[in-house]
DNA sequence: TAAAACTTTCAATAATTATTGAAAGTTAAA
DNA sequence: TTTAACTTTCAATAATTATTGAAAGTTTTA
C-alpha cells in the first residue's frame, strides 16, 4: 500500500469512529491528521490536505483544543498559528476520559440524584423508579470513580491495571 | 418533585446522554421509558408517552432490540408485543460494551492493522505513521481484551475489579 | 376465506447539524 | 499610523439524520 492510502485510510476511519462518538468527523480527521503529521500543521495545510474550508477547518481545531488533545505552536519567524496533537496515546486517553467525565457523566448523575428526590405519586411506581434510577446512580458513580482514579493516575498504574485485568 | 416530572427529567438526560454517545434520542428515550416502568409497554403506550409515531416507535424499538437491550413479551391473551428493558444494570453495560466492541472497536482495529502494509512512500513519514498506528493498535488491542474480559466475565469479577481499581 | 388486529416499510418532509465563504476582527510589521 | 497577514465569526446553504404517516405486509381470529 502506498503511504497516501494509508494515511487517507487511517483519516477516514478515525472519523468515523469519531461519528459513532458523538464528535463530528471533520473534527476526528483532523486529529487524524495531526497525529500522523510529524511537523504541526498550519490552518491551511489542513485546509488543503482534507479539502474543507477555513472556517470548517478554524472550528474544528478550536473544538480539539477544547478537548485539550491539539495545541498551538508557534513557529520561530512564522507568523501563523501551527497545530499539533500530542503524540502520547495513554494521554490522549486519559484527557478524552477527562472530559468526557465532566462532559457528560457529571450531568447524567446530577439528574439521577436530582430525580431521588420525589415525594408525589403512586408509591409502587415511585418505588421501582427510584429502585432503577438509585441502581443506574451507583453504577455510574463506580464508573466515575474508576475513571477518576484512571484520569489522575500515572503511566504504571494503567499497564498494571490492564495485567491484573487480563491474567 | 412529582413523579411524572422525575420520569420526564430521567428519559430527557437519558436521551441526550445516547446522543453524545452516537444513538439517536428517540432510541434513549425509548429505553429509558421501559426502564422505569414495571410492566412491559406496547408500541402503542411509548407512541403515547413519549409523543412520537407509529413509525419512529417501531423502528427505534428494532433498534434496541438490534443492541440486545430490549426484547419483546407476549402477554397470554394479547395479541399485540409488548417490550421491556433489562433491569440488571451490570448486564445492559455488559451488552453495550459487547455491541460497541463490534460495531466500533473491531473495524478500526482492522484499518489499524491493514495500514501497517506501507511499502511505498518517504522513508521518514513511514516509520512515523507506522510508529502511531502501531501504538494506536496496541493500545486499542489492550481496551479491546479489558472489555472482551469485561463482558464475559461474572458479576463479582466487576465489582472486585472496581475495588481493586479503587484501592 | 374474509376481516380485523397488528407490524413493517418507505417516500416525503422536517429537524438538526455541518460546512462554506466572505466580511469583520485582530495582531504584527513596515 | 497604515497595510498586510492572519484568525474568527456568522448568516446562508448544504448535507445528513430523524420523523412522520399512510400504504403494504403479516398473522390471527371468526
Amino acid at each position: 500500500m502506498h503511504y497516501e492510502d494509508a494515511k487517507a485510510k487511517f483519516i477516514q476511519s478515525w472519523g468515523t469512529l469519531g461519528s459513532a462518538w458523538g464528535i463530528n468527523k471533520a473534527m476526528g480527521q483532523i486529529h487524524a491528521l495531526l497525529l500522523v503529521s510529524e511537523e504541526p500543521l498550519s490552518t491551511e495545510e489542513i485546509m488543503e490536505d482534507l479539502q474543507i474550508s477555513r472556517g470548517n477547518a478554524n472550528m474544528n481545531i478550536r473544538g480539539l483544543i477544547d478537548w485539550g488533545i491539539v495545541e498551538k505552536v508557534y513557529k520561530p519567524g512564522e507568523r501563523k498559528e501551527f497545530f499539533k496533537a500530542g503524540k502520547d496515546i495513554l494521554e490522549l486517553a486519559r484527557q478524552v476520559s477527562r472530559e468526557r467525565r465532566r462532559r457528560e457523566i457529571e450531568p447524567v448523575m446530577r439528574v439521577l440524584d436530582e430525580v431521588q428526590e420525589i415525594s408525589d405519586g403512586d408509591d409502587k411506581e415511585i418505588a421501582h423508579f427510584k429502585e432503577m434510577t438509585g441502581k443506574l446512580g451507583e453504577f455510574t458513580k463506580q464508573i466515575d470513580g474508576a475513571l477518576d482514579k484512571f484520569v489522575r493516575s500515572d503511566k504504571n498504574w494503567f499497564f498494571n491495571m490492564i495485567m491484573r485485568m487480563m491474567k
